[in-house]
DNA sequence: AATTTATTTTAGACTAATCTAAATTTAAAA
DNA sequence: TTTTAAATTTAGATTAGTCTAAAATAAATT
């Protein structure tokens, strides 16, 4: 009954993958996204596929069966709460959590994780605005949008980010653009697709595209 | 500069058996404490020899060294913080929380551990009356007696037990006799060992040499 | 002091996860 | 449609940690 921290691992991309897409999931872009190679992804697919987490077409990719997203779903209700525990009780900013709850992701008790999503209040996201499955592994999928997507005049609130770095997250906290901020788009400039934005009614902000691409918005 | 979950353990469990004696500590010690085979224990050994953590002499134990005793102490305070946090803040029992922080004492981030210490009111004790080391590997060893020691007539502080299990831990509840307990020898039983004990000055409690041995008490 | 017993060490094998390099299969281009 | 390129799979090796069984050493007993 219990993973090795590995196998969680490529549960876990996996199911990140196949969130991107509507066909199956391929053997390099795992590889690729815990940064191992090819061979290697090839060897835990076979062996997650004998467990049942996955199903494979040899040369045709794989999909998650409903047993591999229950773990791996369990895997980010990990991650998610102990990203908020770390920003919220233990004061550390968004963009420094990621590498620690990667660790703590792998720390099993459901008694213990049950007892920190009521520490918490049973929150339905994480600081980057993801939603967080709760103990039955039900997550909660909001319509939103990217910026970018936005036409002049249309307005909403900042729901999550899509890029997760450090580079993204300080460059928000430098312009004060938070999750839960207010957002219209007062102009689109078609040439470089950048937008000028006003935030919360009292502040006006030019953004680029790259920017825009990385914020997820909320339609009222 | 990393150690693997496994050489942590060794560590940690090589510190703790060599607070018990004052000699060396042996190749099969080592294997029983951490439930493994005596060449399995020899092989690791050989290892954390090499890595200048511990001295051994083929044949004759081995020692830790100042490196070794760093690492086991960081190993302990994580483990200690993260107990004390289970109890104080997600609010499990004292009997709950060893195998969950077996776990926890893994994850490795200063920062993390250096935020819960603060978060905790930077303790000095864990629930189990264990000190913990402070974040340049100070350890308060506070002279601490067992209760079966202590003559008739005297008295002192429940302040740690030498048993850490379910059942002794739940016999103590039952009792209610907790840490902090102010104790007084009313009597000993000379026969069997066992004592008669005042306790806060308001219920008396007689108990078997087993308890006693497994209570460990400061004196005033 | 010699022998038995217990402990420690070594040798060789196994598993999980990884890698490189080669072979196979699919997809793309000519 | 044949050839080329890319992706996938297999084969064989490596590393960390573990094991069993046998060999070496130390301690205990006669």
């Amino acid at each position: 009954m219990e993973n090795s921290y590995t196998i969680e691992n490529y549960l876990k991309a996996i199911y990140k993958l196949s969130e991107k897409t509507t066909d199956t999931v391929t053997t390099n872009d795992i590889a690729a996204a815990l940064s191992t190679k090819a061979s290697s992804a090839n060897d835990m697919i076979r062996k997650l596929a004998l467990k049942k987490y996955l199903k494979h077409e040899k040369y045709r990719g794989v999909q998650m069966t409903d047993k591999g997203n229950k773990v791996a779903l369990n895997v980010i209700r990990r991650h998610r709460l102990w990203e908020l525990f770390l920003v919220k009780t233990l004061g550390f900013k968004w963009n420094e959590v990621h590498v620690i709850a990667e660790q703590m992701e792998h720390v099993v008790s459901d008694d213990l994780i049950n007892r920190l999503d009521h520490f918490l209040g049973y929150p339905k996201f994480d600081p980057h605005g993801d939603p967080i499955p709760d103990a039955n592994g039900k997550i909660q999928k909001l319509p939103l949008i990217p910026l970018e997507e936005l036409k002049k005049g249309q307005s909403g609130t900042v729901t999550a980010v899509v890029d997760h770095s450090d580079a993204f997250l300080k460059y928000l906290e430098k312009h004060q653009l938070n999750i839960g901020c207010k957002l219209k788009v007062i102009d689109r400039n078609e040439y470089d697709n950048s937008l000028n934005l006003s935030i919360n009614k009292n502040q006006t902000l030019h953004v680029s595209s790259t920017v825009a691409a990385n914020l997820l918005i909320k339609i009222q």
